[in-house]
Formats: structure tokens, sequence, C-alpha cells
RNA sequence: UCCUUCUUAGCUCAGUUGGUUAGAGCAUCUGACUGUUAAUCAGAGGGUCCUAGGUUCGAGCCCUAGAGAAGGAGCCA
């Protein structure tokens, strides 16, 4: 006799006269009834014991959190709200859990309360979903490349390149920082450093990918990158997982068609694959709705989200266009926005984002061609000299998701665009090399993975979809 | 970093105008019950009111400072 998963037996049409499962007690009712789980799936198992057959002592230790074995055959259920459940023949106690200090109770608790203890919220049916779909995702995102010719690279983590531009990075250094070795002038001799030279933690491997771009012609990466910024909102993480797929000889129009091919496989893959969670997710996002007053919730549910995204053509619009729907939109002439929208040239804030997407054309829109001056040095210059092949896909609900760009392949404007914000063309000498042997036309997107759990799992927080978030102030566990 | 709000039992929260012994629900414990669905019924235990000062005859409540949290903004992914 083997041992089982819950997912396995939940699944079974038919009477099996003896099987053995192991698991986590959630509630332990009458005295009779063990809802059982072992993390293979939201759903728990009922498992029946005739407690006249056993210890009372034993019994008392069946309690929420505890580590459980148990024998027994597996049978239709006689009652309702399940269909087969273990009549127990023996159990064991594997591991107690003191119900006096088991922080998991069998009642609601806060996200924040879960929060602060990480290590246990996955015991709970939200978490346990919710980190089921991140793997799913995860599998999901590799399997996308994998059919697609892709290959996958891994972008170093500590990086001796300071000009990426993207942020605050976080040091990395062996030095004694009560005692650094100082230079000359007084300040820090980095050349005695472990690296002999200052490094960082990336902030994003797109630079390193692009060098591989320009060889293996089609790659990704997906890996962990890291921004010091002090900014604390729901949406931002110090540590956060991030997928750059960056690919030779493809231009901004096919680099649009990449990322929503790409961005419907993935959500296609766990509507067809991780149904029950996002059924349990969906209900409990409108179990919350019920709560608030009508103007505050969803149009969608969360599982209509998901298929809004699939279904629909992603919208491709200009984002000179977009400033002309936003000039004469309605909430704009109303000053109905926080941020008015006045002249060409200003940043998109997420109010215009989520108007265009939600109210405006009323599907995922991929807004393109912006200014150059508010974008990154290394997006393909236009022929008018002013706007730059960049391209940012807007979600329902939350916004950017995705970024990206066709990037600039011609050597001296790449020169003349990092002279412009300084940065030193000794930093990135191997960047520009791309440019002087066997330059082409390549382009690639960056998505924030957390984002993308946020938006499949409807969860609000960014810290409840990672396992254990980095904040400011903040690096529990 | 800025703005707003919050910090009271294990958890979620009430706590009136500053006034007697700080309350409820859930959880826990004890007992009853035993085909339940986060079972039900009865009872019990459980408090450094975030910290440090201050005002006052008297502070959970008012003032000052600090710490932490949440939401929003900016930045972005």
């Amino acid at each position: 006799m083997q041992a089982r998963t819950v997912l396995e037996l939940l699944t079974q049409d038919i009477v099996i006269p003896e099987v053995e499962l192991k698991g986590w007690v959630r509630t332990f009712r009458a005295n009779r009834f063990i809802a059982l789980n072992d993390g293979s799936t939201i759903n728990n198992i009922q498992c029946v014991v005739d407690f006249e057959n056993f210890d009372e002592s034993l019994l008392k230790r069946i309690t929420t959190g505890a580590a459980i074995s148990v024998k027994g055959e597996l049978v239709e259920s006689q009652g309702k709200g399940q269909n087969v459940e273990i009549q127990v023949s023996e159990f064991e106690i594997l591991g107690d859990s003191d119900p006096e200090t088991y922080p998991i109770q069998p009642k609601k608790h806060s996200f924040e309360f879960l929060r602060e203890n990480a290590h246990l919220r996955t015991r709970t049916n939200t978490f346990s979903a919710v980190m089921r779909l991140r793997s799913s995702l995860s599998f999901a995102i590799h399997k996308y490349f994998n059919e697609n010719g892709f290959y996958y690279m891994h972008a170093p983590i500590i990086t001796g390149s300071d000009a990426e531009g993207a942020g605050e990075m976080f040091k990395v250094t062996s030095l004694d920082s009560k005692n650094p070795p100082k230079d000359d002038k007084g300040e820090i001799d980095y050349s005695q450093d472990f690296f002999g030279k200052e490094t960082n933690l990336t902030v994003s491997g797109q630079l390193e990918a692009e060098t591989y771009a320009m060889s293996l012609g089609k790659v990704y990466t997906f890996g962990p990158t890291f921004r010091a910024e002090n900014s604390n909102t729901s949406r931002h993480l110090a540590e956060f997982w991030m997928i750059e797929p960056e690919v030779a000889f493809l231009d901004l129009a096919g680099n649009m068609d990449l990322a929503e091919d790409f961005m419907k496989s993935v959500i296609k893959h766990i509507l067809e694959h991780n149904r029950e969670d996002l059924e349990f997710l969906d209900k409990r996002l409108q179990d919350e709705d019920k709560r608030k007053p009508q103007a505050e919730r969803n149009d969608m549910t969360l599982i209509e989200k998901l298929n809004f995204v699939t279904d629909n053509h992603f919208k491709r619009v200009s984002y000179t266009e977009a400033i002309d729907i936003l000039r004469n939109c309605k909430p704009n002439k109303k000053k109905k926005f926080k941020y008015l929208i006045d002249e060409w040239g200003t940043d998109l804030q997420s109010e215009h984002e989520r108007f265009l997407v939600e109210k405006h054309f009323k599907c995922p829109v991929i807004l393109f061609d912006y200014p150059a001056n508010i974008k990154a040095f290394y997006m393909r210059l236009n022929d008018d000299g002013k706007t730059v092949r960049a391209m940012d896909i807007l979600f329902p609900g939350i916004g950017e998701i995705v970024g990206g760009a066709q990037r600039e392949e011609r050597l001296d404007i790449l020169k003349e665009r990092m002279a412009a914000v300084n940065i030193p063309e000794e930093e990135l000498w191997w960047y520009l090399d791309l440019r002087k042997f066997g330059t082409a036309v390549h382009s690639g997107f960056g998505l924030g993975f957390e984002r993308l759990v946020m938006f499949a799992t409807g969860m609000s927080n960014i810290r409840d979809v990672i396992p254990f978030p980095r904040t400011p102030q903040n690096a529990d566990f």
C-alpha cells in the first residue's frame, strides 16, 4: 500500500479497500470528522473516525495544524458536501500542534497577520491557492519559451555595471563596514574589495540578455532582481522576479505580437490547469466585493478578467493617438483626472492607463512610440527624432504589466543618447561592442513576475504573491 | 520619500464628553452532544490599551516624540 495525495483520492470514483494518507489537520469536528489537507489541492478530504474505537488521549491530539497519517478505506460519503471520504481504521500523530499557540486558527485571518506568519500562511486556502498558481505560472512561462525556440539564459545577479538606470541598487561588498580601506582622496577604496571594483545586485538582466540574443537568437531570462528604492506600496518589492525575453532580428511590431501571444498562452495555461484554485480565489473576491459599496466593486470576476485577456485582441495604439483620446475624453474635460492631460510629451499616470483599458477600448491595450525623453537610452529612436520604439501593455485593474522596446542598433545614435544621459561609454563598452560587430535589429520586453501573479490571482498586495517578501524595514524569514 | 488612517485579549474589532472593576465575536480550555461541513449548546480562563515622556484630582481617550502597520501618491516591474 502506498501513500496517496488528497488530489489523487478525491478524483477516484471507486471504493479502494486500503489507502494511506498523510497531511495536516484543518479542522476536527464532532470528535469524528477530520478535514485533512496535504497541499496537493485546495480541497480537503474528510477522514471519519469512530471515536469509540480509539483512545481518547490520542483523539485529543488531532488538533488544527497537527501532521497525521491515516489508514483506512476510501468509500462513498454518507454526508453531503463531498463524494468520497476515508473510513479510518488506524491513524498516527506524526507531529503535534499545540492549539493554544498555533497561530493559524480555524477562522478568518487578515492578510497582514498572515504576512507576519509567512512561514505558516500557505497552510491556509488562499495562500496555498496563490502559491500553486505562482508555481504553475512559472512553469507555463518556461513551457512557452521552450516550445517557441527560446534559450533560457541566466543573467548575473551580481553586476559590475551601475549604468542600467533602472533605480537605486543594493551594494555588494565584502569590505569591513566599520573600517573600510580608503584611497588618497579619503573615499572607500573598492579596488581592495572582493571584485576589485564597486558591485551591485542586478536591477535588470536585459543588457546581458541582449548579448545572448545577438548570438543565440531567441533568449529569455527569468530570475530575481533587486531595487533599493524606498517605496512603500502594494505594488513594489525590493526583491522580485522578472522575465525578460530578447530576440534578434525582431522589430517592434513583432515584439508586440510576441508579448501578446506569450501573455495569452500563460493565462490560458492556468485556466486549463488550475481551475479549482482559480474558482476558490474568484469566489473569495466576490464575497469580498459584496461587503464593499457598489462603486468600489469589480466590474468583472477574476475568471472573467482572465478570459478577457485570452479572448480579446490587444489593441495597438500609439502614444500620440492615446494623448489625443485622453485630451478629449470626458474625465479630462470635466477635470476628473488628478493629473490632467494637456500637452504631448507628458508621461501617462495609472488613472489614464486604466481609462484607456477599462473605459475607452474595453480590451487590453498596447501603447507604443513613446516620447524619447521619458524612456530609456537604449530604445530605438524613430525617424521623427522625438519618439522611440517602446511599448507598454496595459491590463484591466493593474495598468502597465509589460514594458518593452526595439533596441537602438545604430552605434552612433546609441552613443549620442548615452552621452545625453551622462552614461560613460567605458561603463558599457561590451554593450556598444554589440553594435560594432554584427549589429542587427532586435527587441525584447520585461515582465514583473509578481505583477503577473497578482493579476492571475486577484490578490491586491504584492507581498501576498511572493513567499517571503522583502520590503523596506522587513527581511524576516 | 510625501499625504491620510491605524496600533486595545491568541485573532478581528467596539470602547460615548477624560471618571467605578476595559467589552463583544471568533479561537482556546472544561463539560454535554455525536453524520458533522470553519458543527451545536453551557460554562471558564485570557489585557504592559505599541513605546517613552507630558497635561490632569483622574488618561485606552488629550499633547509631544519615537516605533510599526495599512491605504494612496511619486517611481517603476
